[in-house]
DNA sequence: ACCGTGACGGCAATCGTTTTCCTAGTTTCC
DNA sequence: GGAAACTAGGAAAACGATTGCCGTCACGGT
């Protein structure tokens, strides 16, 4: 029970098959010309000791660990984490253990990571954060291949991989084209958050495109339900008629949607909403259930995680790849037909 | 720029010194007895080189990875985050890096997982999951110490750190006499989920040291604001008066909280509202600001990794240590003075 | 001059595996 | 019957770092 066993070696699979260590090795990994009957004997010894090659030994020779550093430059959140599992999911399939490291917005402990990882001889790193900002590269000349995810490095020739932000938004503004709306809000978070700026952009260009704008310009305040109630107050002070609200957020859309219940206005009939993220505590609970923009961060995950594989196998994708978006349909934006 | 360069050993540090390579080692390690003049050689060659040991060959010899192996036995979630967090945070300070590994609710994935982090020769495993329920051994007789944290393991002998959820629902009940209220209602998850069952069995037990009860059965249901909102309405419609609501949840507190405002009855003079989980997300944007209690995930992680150390240290604390819970005051359950 | 004593560093064993090379046997074939 | 060709498995050299043990100086005391 208590007793903790060592671990037991190749050396002692080999004395009690009766072997030596190297025919031993030869058994287990189905190398050299062994007898089959050898070959079983010695698995069978493997099995009674519960014997497992030593990995760190077994690198030492090979010179690959199959190992890959995770590192959040800030702390791990919500967005992180379905990268985070997207990657670990892909990584796994391939064998490839991860360490997790959680930088914290801390510079310092994010380049003791990056000399941690580098002692442990990784195969390569996958850095990830809560923005999509572009970020200083993690290191210089580093001897393993790096894959950015959701966030950027500010070295194009790094390899990033990116949400399609910009794409999202013009997707969400299509879906109001496309289902008759025409004069749009726009509820976003702060200015001086790349994300905001980006999507409002987009948007905007969007309807540049079919000869509209927004009927206001995008109102800038904060990611929450508070901001996205505040806003609404905006709103229906301004003098500007609107029959659809584009939200930055879910959270803003959520907050978006109480508050025009609250002023009368019906959700979709009178103001159809949409969001983005895709987040389902907040499309869930949002009455009617919201229509948002998903940004596939798992795919997105997965995504780096391959390319992060194919670097270490010699193929380097160097660049920033953008990951497309998809568009979720619910009650927000569709009319019931009864 | 792209050329990546081979990682250097310390034979190369003990070439470019012109020492051997046992002297490079001590004059790294601060071992042995040299002139601090060939010390500061040896070392000038290291950072030329940057050099970093490695990990691997290093623990082959002391056999010691300095390492820990975090599987989560259900999906990572909301819950697991924190506590992963939190021993990760405790682990990174006794310079060990964290293995980590989703198991997905699958048990072939769960058992491989634990395969693999053997044959990494971990020092420990942390496990956790998603829900506080006690769960089967994730393995008898390992040779490493393990320390199940937020959910529990069924053999008493091993080692978990629990949220006192019991204690929790406590303090909820107290605070709620404490403000005056004495129609107390409790809304919470499914009967099937182990916390759910705990939480009200342990509010019911205070309520009744002071010859009190619920002013209804618990109404049991599911995790979600629509499941609030429901609850609302059972409640109106049953013939007992009630002054506060306990929830099983953060997210029922807050369609609790809708449903009331839109059945006409204020938060908190009319209906005291307090959550639990003090998940930011729903407290903040709930109006007004909910009450919960805290679990206090991230120390409780904290707590397990500190443990899981002191059993690598020889040491080991087994049985199941229940971490308190905070009580955590905002507007729901505290008249404005005003 | 000789011996004892530190101070400084080199040598080699060790950790657990893999892999290359090599040596006995055993066949096979002329 | 003897050489060539296999076959099965052992011995030992890596891989990178640490560490105990020794050898070799220089120096001082008698």
């Amino acid at each position: 029970m208590g007793k903790l066993e060592r671990h037991a070696t190749i050396a002692d699979v080999a004395a009690l098959a009766g072997v030596s260590v190297g025919t031993a090795s030869k058994a287990l990994n189905g190398r050299g010309s062994l007898r089959e009957e050898t070959r079983m004997r010695v698995r069978e010894a493997a099995r009674q000791l519960s014997f497992e090659a030593n990995a760190g030994a077994r690198s030492l020779h090979s010179g690959r660990t199959y190992t890959v550093g995770m590192i959040t430059t800030d702390t791990i959140g919500r967005f992180s984490i379905p990268v985070l599992m997207g990657a670990e999911d892909a990584l796994g399939a391939g064998e490839m253990s991860v360490f997790l490291c959680d930088g914290r917005d801390d510079p310092i402990r994010e380049q003791y990571y990056v000399k941690t990882l580098l002692s442990r001889r990784v195969d390569g790193m996958i850095v990830t954060g809560r923005r999509t900002e572009a970020r200083a590269p993690i290191g210089a000349n580093l001897p393993v291949p790096v894959v950015y995810a959701f966030i950027s490095s500010a070295d194009p020739g790094d390899c990033s991989v990116v949400p399609d932000e910009a794409g999202g938004a013009r997707k969400a503004v299509e879906h109001l084209l496309a289902v008759g709306r025409t004069r749009i809000a726009h509820v976003t978070g702060p200015e001086h958050h790349n994300s905001a700026r980006v999507r409002a952009a987009a948007a905007s260009e969007r309807l540049a495109e079919d000869g509209l704008s927004l009927v206001a310009p995008p109102l800038f305040g904060g990611w929450s339900e508070v901001w996205g109630r505040q806003a609404v107050g905006i709103l229906l002070a301004g003098r500007a008629e609107f029959d659809a609200v584009f939200c930055g957020s879910d959270q803003i859309a959520r907050g978006v949607c109480d508050a025009l219940r609250a002023a009368g206005r019906r959700v979709p009939q009178d103001v159809a909403l949409i969001g983005f993220d895709n987040w389902d505590v907040m499309t869930e609970a949002c009455q009617p259930p919201l229509t948002s923009i998903d940004l596939d961060l798992e795919g997105l995950g997965r995504s780096a995680a391959e390319m992060l594989l194919a670097a270490i196998n010699g193929s380097p994708s160097p660049g920033r790849h953008a990951h497309p978006c998809r568009l979720v349909v619910r009650e927000s934006t569709t009319v019931p037909l009864t």
